[in-house]
DNA sequence: AGCACGCCGACT
DNA sequence: GTCGGCGTGCTC
């Protein structure tokens, strides 16, 4: 053939453009000229692509056949990094919609996505140096070079031995660790050919015993496996069962039932719920071994976890908060378990909610999620009551175990300095001489909240931000909590000069107060202070457990997770904290936090009782807690919001900004709060001019809230470049996040 | 985010 | 004279 027919040269020259996810903090897609040479790459391939002055990995997350630039600014990528795409149509999907959703940059959601090798533009398959005899060296007399160069001989036999396929150099290092040596010569006399493989597929990880067999469900546990089965394509469970009531023992059957439907099972649970005790039940009872992906993997094997799943080589995926990122070719059902813990909300960087992408994740796919735990989220049992997700209830606890009495403690009209009513002194002092040990949450670090003049009432109160200064006494220091400023112990009143003293109690206090009553014992204190070495939280855990401390004083970091098994008493000093938190959520915590620490001791069966001090005993919240649980607790938090003007669950956004100078986040807030110009969405507090001095900047926030995601959605589409072309927020580095929002 | 360019202060 | 401070602007 000589020429090309006029038409079919013209489609030839009609160039494709790849549409290139960059993993930059810019919320546009790039265009790229494919290389000149090779395959077009398809979307979900990664592509090397010049960037500026740099190289940067890049996701091809469309083909297009125009371009809106002109056609001389395009560059060409410079090489297709996978030959066949490493991310799916559903992967796309998942990156686009958490984009948007964010309102985050698409290539840094590409590279959450992506494990860290591969974000750097590693090969998927390892690819391995291998060298094998040619043909010659197959011919070659081995006894005569021997004589000559006996470790040539001995490496040239043993791929001889190997056949054509040859060997791999780690599997040489193991057979003949200085072959590197002798293989130069053999390769100069041709008898040996070096070349490049890819790896073999990951081999089926095989679990040697045949599954155990499991306990009979009980009617509870039948129904709600029923109702799982019985759901046709999406639908959203809330497996809401009391520690012990046998969740586990529900998921176990229902992922069963996927994998001998061939499909694959997602269980996202929290980071510190990934127990090797979890993993063998699943390993043990369905006789899979699940690939596993959590924080603490190295690449590698994060990478091999990855590839499992990818591959669908992997049938059961169990994985932490970015486990929801996996690519799942064949996926049946999504489990999140301990739906309520926070650790499901990434707060830094892309922020957020792997509970949340799941749903979308299991409505893309067409298949059934599970969101078990013991305390729900509110928001989720709104959901039942609008009729959108089913609620399933395992009221029962394996084995009739009760959990600890809740017993509230009158702090009175005068509560005493350090915290401590007498009657929480008494039953500490039980409960040690009983051979007990005792837990005393106070979440307040430090020594005091307040340093309060006596003369004139004046507070100490932080000159970088709009807040008061905690006491801290082992170092005789005032510090702010919210930007972390620090100075020195006033010893007179700023105003007056009059004496000051500590108001309130902190952990440093309550440690102090319980050490001068219980001389004899051994105290300790867990909080973020006490633990600042690297590896004292691990050591003073240690302790805690083999019961060498009689009594602990923590703050909620101590509340999840850690077993101590002589643990008789828990008690909460300051539940008021949770009845009239600033944050919205303070109350739903609280009732977590009580049920989770009481619902742990039920398995345990050695906590007698959790012991709740309050100024409010008549506050109907607790009278709810105790008869009817969380539940009770929940249902009443439900009407109240209900009742409320607002509905009561409206979807949040947050805009966060960062500024060198304090007037620049001023001016930004002002800006912004004057930009949301929507009726169908409210500004509200308490944050919304709330101001803190971190890392050197000030950052302030504005808290927005609608009763539906779209308006939502809606206003920040037109506030963001309104925002982006307001003079005010040319200073500040700001971002939006919507819905995985923990307030400072 | 990087990484350039660009225009003013204290140093070999 | 220049080394370097970080303000501003751009990345297909």
């Amino acid at each position: 053939m000589t020429g090309l027919a006029p038409d079919f040269a013209g489609i030839m020259s009609k160039q494709q453009v790849l549409k290139v996810a960059v993993g930059v903090p810019l919320s546009r897609l790039f265009d790229y000229l494919p290389p000149a040479d090779g395959p077009l790459p398809a979307a979900g391939c990664r592509v090397r692509v010049p960037f500026g002055r740099r190289r940067q990995v890049g996701l091809v997350m469309d083909v297009g056949a125009s371009s809106e630039l002109a056609p001389g600014k395009l560059k060409r990528a410079e090489a297709v990094l996978d030959e066949t795409p490493l991310l799916s149509a559903d992967d796309l999907w998942l990156i686009r919609f958490t984009s948007d959703y964010y309102h985050h940059p698409v290539g840094e959601v590409a590279a959450a996505a992506l494990p860290a090798l591969l974000r750097h533009g590693k090969a998927l398959y390892p690819v391995l140096e291998m060298l094998a005899a040619s043909d010659a060296g197959e011919q070659a007399d081995i006894d005569a070079l021997a004589k000559r160069a006996p470790k040539q001989a001995e490496l040239l036999g043993a791929l001889v031995d190997a056949g054509g396929n040859g060997l791999d150099a780690d599997t040489l290092t193991e057979l003949l660790p200085n072959w590197r040596r002798a293989v130069k010569g053999l390769l100069e006399k041709g008898l040996v050919t070096r070349f490049e493989q890819r790896s073999r597929a990951d081999e089926a990880a095989a679990v040697a015993e045949p599954p155990a067999p499991g306990p009979q469900l009980n009617a509870a546990q039948q129904q709600a496996v029923e109702a799982v089965r019985g759901s046709d394509g999406f639908a959203a469970f809330v497996l809401d069962g009391v520690t012990g009531s046998g969740k586990t023992e529900v998921y176990l059957h229902l992922v069963r039932d996927a994998l001998d439907a061939g499909r694959q099972v997602l269980v996202l649970v929290p980071e510190i719920g990934l127990t090797p005790q979890l993993v063998d039940r699943l390993r043990t009872r369905l006789g899979v071994e699940p690939a596993l992906l959590h924080s603490g993997l190295t690449d590698l094997e994060r990478l091999t976890a990855w590839r499992r799943a990818r591959s669908g080589d992997a049938r059961l995926v169990v994985g932490t908060r970015s486990a929801v990122f996996v690519p799942l070719p064949k996926p049946g059902l999504i489990i999140v378990d301990e739906e309520h813990d926070p650790s499901f909300k990434q707060q830094e960087g892309l922020r957020y909610s792997a509970r949340d992408l799941a749903i979308a994740r299991a409505n893309h796919f067409g298949v059934p999620v599970v969101l078990g735990s013991a305390t729900p989220t509110l928001e989720l049992l709104q959901h039942c009551r609008d009729g959108n997700y089913t609620h399933l209830s395992l009221p029962e606890r394996a084995g009739g175990a009760k959990p600890p009495a809740i017993r509230l403690v009158d702090l009175g009209r005068a509560p005493s300095d350090h915290g401590l009513s007498e009657l929480m002194i008494g039953a500490v002092r039980a409960h040690l001489e009983a051979g007990g040990q005792a837990l005393l949450f106070l979440n307040r670090r430090g020594f005091a909240p307040t340093l309060i003049c006596s003369h004139c009432g004046h507070v100490a109160e932080c000159r970088r931000c709009d807040s008061r200064m905690t006491v801290h006494a082992h170092d005789q220091s005032l510090r702010c909590h919210h930007c972390g400023s620090r100075r020195p112990l006033d010893a007179s009143c700023g105003e007056c000069g009059g004496a000051v003293r500590p108001l309130g109690a902190g952990t440093e206090r309550l440690e102090e107060a319980l050490q001068s009553t219980f001389p004899q014992r051994t105290v300790m204190r867990i909080d973020s202070d006490s633990t600042q070495q690297k590896g004292t939280m691990h050591d003073a855990l240690a302790t805690a457990t083999a019961g060498d401390a009689d009594i602990l004083v923590g703050t909620q970091m101590l509340s999840k997770g850690h077993h101590f098994p002589k643990l008789t008493l828990v008690g909460i000093i300051n539940a008021d904290q949770g009845l009239f938190g600033s944050d919205f959520r303070s109350d739903e915590r609280m009732a977590q936090s009580i049920v989770q620490v009481a619902g742990r001791a039920g398995r345990e069966q050695t906590l007698g009782e959790v012991l709740v001090q309050t100024a409010f005993p008549e506050h109907p919240f607790w009278r709810r807690l105790i008869d009817a649980g969380y539940a009770g607790v929940a249902a009443d938090a439900l009407d109240e919001r209900r009742s409320a003007h607002w509905p009561p669950f409206s979807r949040l956004a947050l805009i966060r900004s960062a500024a060198h100078r304090h007037a620049d986040a001023h001016a930004f807030l002002h800006a912004a709060r004057e930009l949301v110009d929507d009726a169908d969405v409210r500004v509200l507090g308490p944050v919304d001019a709330v101001m803190a001095r971190k890392a050197g900047r000030y950052r302030a926030q504005l808290l927005l809230q609608s009763a539906d995601r779209r308006a939502l959605h809606r206003a920040l589409a037109r506030l963001r470049p309104a925002l982006e072309a307001d003079p005010a927020a040319r200073k500040v580095r700001w971002s939006i996040d919507v819905d995985p929002i923990e307030l400072f």
